[in-house]
DNA sequence: TGTATATTTGGCTAATCGTGCAAGTAAGCA
DNA sequence: TGCTTACTTGCACGATTAGCCAAATATACA
């Protein structure tokens, strides 16, 4: 693998794993469905410390795929993508393809 | 979160995680390209111990993403899922995206 | 000014991940 | 029956991750 290739499969896997936990996916579904969202309300729907809301929502800024603003003492994030519904589309196919495949073998 | 909603983000969120890697994302890559490869044609492109590379083939299979079959004393490994280009197609447009977003500010 | 609220950051721990080497399994060939 | 090749698995180790609590920061408000 040469520097270029190496940095394109790196900066892909760096996306990727910033979606690759279940809660920093709620995060982005509910953001898909508002146009912005504070942090407290977001803690509120995941149901864990704010503290590690805070830091799911850093990884998913660091990434691209969020951005925030502050108003007053509130900080607000919002999308900045809007192609992940296909994206989650896809992923889908191939959990539904696979638990069908799983019980078939299972059969 | 409820039961349902929890299952519906770790099954995506087991997708993604196997996708982010780069050796993975190389290896999907490759086989995005041809019918099917040996995991001895993979590792030489992967350029790590060939035990390392059926360690990530094996979680790719595990989420779906590939299957492999044995002929002989070879194991090809072929993927199942078709919609990957589209997917990273979003992927890129977020990578590309941010990178501009930085380049502006460093300017 | 002092106090309360919203958020981020530091520090810690337990768990998971990536890797190489060595050993195991399975198929082909002499 | 051995010997070789292709692949997987066990083991060990260093690196990363997710989580919580406590402390720091920043803003609003009395």
């Amino acid at each position: 693998m040469d520097k270029d290739e190496k940095a394109k499969y790196e900066s892909r896997a760096k996306v990727l794993k910033a979606l690759a936990h279940p809660a920093r996916l709620k995060l982005v579904d509910i953001l898909s469905e508002h146009d912005e969202v504070c942090v407290c309300e977001l803690t509120e729907a995941i149901g864990t410390d704010m503290s590690t809301v805070s830091r799911h929502l850093t990884q998913l800024k660091n990434a691209g795929i969020v951005e925030s603003e502050k108003h007053g003492q509130m900080v607000f994030y919002r999308l900045r993508v809007k192609c992940l519904t296909s994206l989650f589309g896809c992923i889908e196919s191939v959990v539904h393809g696979h638990l069908k495949n799983q019980l078939k073998v299972l059969s």
